[in-house]
DNA sequence: TGAAATTGTCATCAG
DNA sequence: CTCTGATGACAATTT
């Protein structure tokens, strides 16, 4: 066995936690005044913060800090900023974290409007605010969704004042001008959606406002495949929404609607995978609790809708509890503490789903230091797992672990992307787009995620299988039906975008985006309700797939499907690596050229030296001759055999102008200047010590 | 509206 | 012979 040649390779390493980690530093040394090179003052209040991170995150400041100087620059911002909307923005800016309430978020959006906060516009207000509020309009309304509207350009200025009505006229404040793109701010375009209620419903329910809206909507041309899809029934909220959104929109989210309805802030939902097919089910849910002031007349105001919407949160906890109880063996009844209620008082709320592992004992609530967190583990019963030992149980464990692990990876790389990444996620979620109730879907296991992938800062994933109704991001979801049916498909088929081709039909799919091997696919899909999940199958190695096949009864058509869509979700993650290899190759292609560019530069730059230098020399030695020629009083023998010698470039004639007439006189020919060559070559001879001509010409 | 970019799929080849 | 990964080519879709 040759060893083959060694080679030199690059290895790359990539931290995913460097950057949080770095962010985390800054805001510790923002928090502690250490190397705060700015301060932004505020309607008289003062904030200290690195320039460099205010720059980062905004336009404006980009802006104005780029002019400014001198070390410890104050700068005082606009009037239309305030300090209530300008402090959860610093802190985003610290955290990527934005905590608000309904009474603030308006502040805070005009703010960052102002200040061109990249990425919060588009990403989290046009597709939070109108769920946000109207989710307050009462669950029986058909959501509303944003969309891009680039091409509306509304009144921009001013507060928009904390009603629906504003939320709908979308006041917007323009970006003090610096920046051309911020002007233009994508401002949501209220798409009615309400699975196949359509737009109709909406429109009438939401008025003229929100029809400019839809009409920007659909003229959106992006996501135009969603806007398709939509019209054949499905919500246009999801299909806007990443795909992990529609995966898993069979789930609903109990305790975010409650944070929502009442003053409570924003939701996000951990990735939490809940698994059905007997797997261990693990819910979570975290709230983290925001200082608030509940003595304030704000907090007594609504006092009243906030115990609504705890007693509701508590009912969805508990329906929750039950529709998992009815899809696995037995879940213990969750009761929410105290504690608990305490936290959901608090407005600013921000819930987490996320897994947990199982828990034997009764939903713990647990406080942690420091920020308030509330844990509130929803046990689930695990009886699979603890029963679980069969090999083909194993297998799918694996892969499903294998799949959740990449699932959850790929759902957050997903978030981040751009939103023109929609493609990506399309497979994924999908489905509520479908009219067609029996779209096969797993998942009344309820796991959820919600995501906006077009808004690469919205993520928000939900676990809970509890009614959706009031939650602002899951209305939609819920009144589509979103509940997939898909016998008994397992879970982790909702995890990564693979997986919803054996899930029915995919959200995007029914666009008749793709083509019609696609469809094939889906009606094969829909029809071939495998016992795992995509991820499963195209997770497995060789062995275990085929021990899989071995020991699961398939029919002919799920074997071809299985076969078929292992072969493509190969073959296109393998082209995907191509991709990639081809672009890394041109990378390192144009790297090289830059190199070489660099080297050669750098060897012009020597070459034009050299030639300065050997100009120099000639011009010494052509002086030397001169002198030479001039004073020794040459004989024609002599001359001829200096003009041998002499440089190309300054050839004998050149200090004798005669000596063609003086030569021939004597019958001598003129010897020709040496070749450049020849001449260097005589050069070195002359240095080298080869001395005899000199001597001779003297 | 057309060009460019992106992505999935298929066919093919090599290991 | 089968499976798998790589890759060119193509088509559909998005930007």
């Amino acid at each position: 066995m040759a060893m083959s040649a060694p080679r030199a390779s690059v290895f790359t390493f990539e931290s995913t936690v460097h950057s949080s980690h770095v962010l985390r530093c800054l805001d510790d040394q923002r928090r502690r005044d250490v190397m705060c090179d700015v301060t932004v003052v505020v309607e008289g209040q003062s904030f200290r913060a690195h320039r460099s991170v205010l720059a980062s995150c905004s336009e404006y400041f980009t802006h104005r800090i780029s002019s400014l100087t001198q070390h410890g620059a104050v700068l005082t911002l606009p009037q239309e900023v305030t300090a209530a909307g300008f402090e959860p923005l610093l802190k985003f800016a610290y955290t990527s974290k934005l905590l608000f309430g309904k009474d603030n978020v308006l502040e805070i959006r005009n703010s960052s409007s102002v200040l061109g906060f990249r990425d919060l516009d588009e990403a989290c207000f046009e597709f939070l605010l109108p769920k946000f509020f109207s989710s307050t309009k009462g669950s029986a309304l058909c959501p509303r969704k944003t969309c891009c509207k680039k091409k509306r350009q509304l009144s921009k200025t001013g507060s928009c004042t904390d009603s629906d009505a504003v939320l709908l006229e979308e006041k917007e404040v323009k970006p003090v001008d610096y920046s051309p793109s911020q002007q233009e701010v994508a401002r949501p375009c209220e798409k009615s959606e309400g699975s196949k209620l359509g737009s109709q419903k909406s429109t009438a329910t939401l008025a003229a406002a929100a029809e400019g809206a839809n009409d920007g909507f659909m003229r959106c041309p992006k996501y135009r495949k969603f806007q398709l899809a939509c019209g054949k029934g499905a919500c246009a909220a999801e299909k806007r929404l990443t795909p992990a959104i529609r995966d898993e929109c069979g789930l609903s989210c109990s305790p975010c609607s409650s944070s929502a309805n009442s003053k409570n802030e924003t939701e996000r939902t951990n990735p939490a995978r809940l698994r059905d097919n007997g797997a261990d089910q693990r819910r979570t849910t975290e709230i983290h609790e925001k200082t608030i002031d509940v003595g304030s007349g704000e907090a007594e105001k609504n006092t009243n809708e906030r115990e609504g919407d705890i007693m509701k949160m508590e009912e969805e906890m508990e329906q929750a509890a039950r529709v998992s109880s009815r899809d696995r063996s037995s879940v213990e009844a969750v009761s929410v503490g105290e504690s608990t209620r305490l936290a959901e008082r608090s407005p600013g709320l921000i819930l987490h789903h996320c897994p947990l592992r199982a828990s034997a004992e009764a939903p713990v609530i647990t406080r942690s230091q420091g920020q308030e967190r509330f844990v509130m583990d929803l046990k689930d019963d695990n009886k699979t797992r603890e029963s679980g030992g069969e090999e083909p149980v194993s297998i799918l464990q694996r892969a499903e672990e294998q799949a959740e692990t990449e699932g959850e990876r790929g759902i957050m790389d997903r978030a981040t992307l751009p939103a023109n990444n929609t493609r990506e996620g399309s497979p994924v979620g999908s489905d509520e787009g479908s009219s067609d109730p029996d779209a096969g879907r797993s998942s009344n296991t309820g796991s959820g995620q919600l995501q906006a992938t077009s808004e690469n800062w919205v993520k928000l994933h939900v676990n809970l299988s509890s009614s959706s109704s009031d939650c602002p991001f899951l209305q939609d979801l819920d009144q589509s039906k979103c509940l997939w049916k898909g016998a008994g498909l397992s879970e982790c088929a909702s995890h990564s975008g693979v997986s919803s081709l054996n899930s029915g039909e995919d959200g995007d799919s029914e666009t008749e985006t793709e083509g019609d091997s696609e469809a094939y696919t889906r009606e094969r899909a829909r029809q071939v309700q495998l016992p795992f999940s995509v991820d499963c199958i195209v997770n497995l190695s060789r062995n275990e797939f085929q021990q899989l096949l071995k020991q699961q009864v398939f029919t002919q058509e799920q074997l071809e499907f299985v076969h078929d869509m292992r072969r493509r979700s190969k073959n296109r993650l393998a082209a995907q690596r191509c991709r990639k290899r081809k672009l890394d190759c041109i990378h390192n292609l144009q790297c090289e050229i830059n190199k070489l560019k660099t080297e050669r530069e750098k060897l012009m730059v020597e070459k034009s030296h050299l030639s300065q230098m050997k100009v120099t020399a000639r011009h010494s030695v052509s002086v030397l001759c001169h002198r030479v020629c001039s004073e020794a009083h040459l004989q024609p023998e002599q001359l001829q055999v200096l003009a041998k010698y002499m440089p190309p470039d300054c050839p004998l004639t050149s200090l004798f102008p005669h000596i063609d007439a003086l030569l021939s006189q004597s019958g001598l020919p003129l010897q020709p200047p040496a070749s450049e060559e020849d001449w260097c070559r005589s050069g070195r001879d002359t240095v080298t010590g080869d001395g005899t001509n000199i001597h001779h010409r003297h």
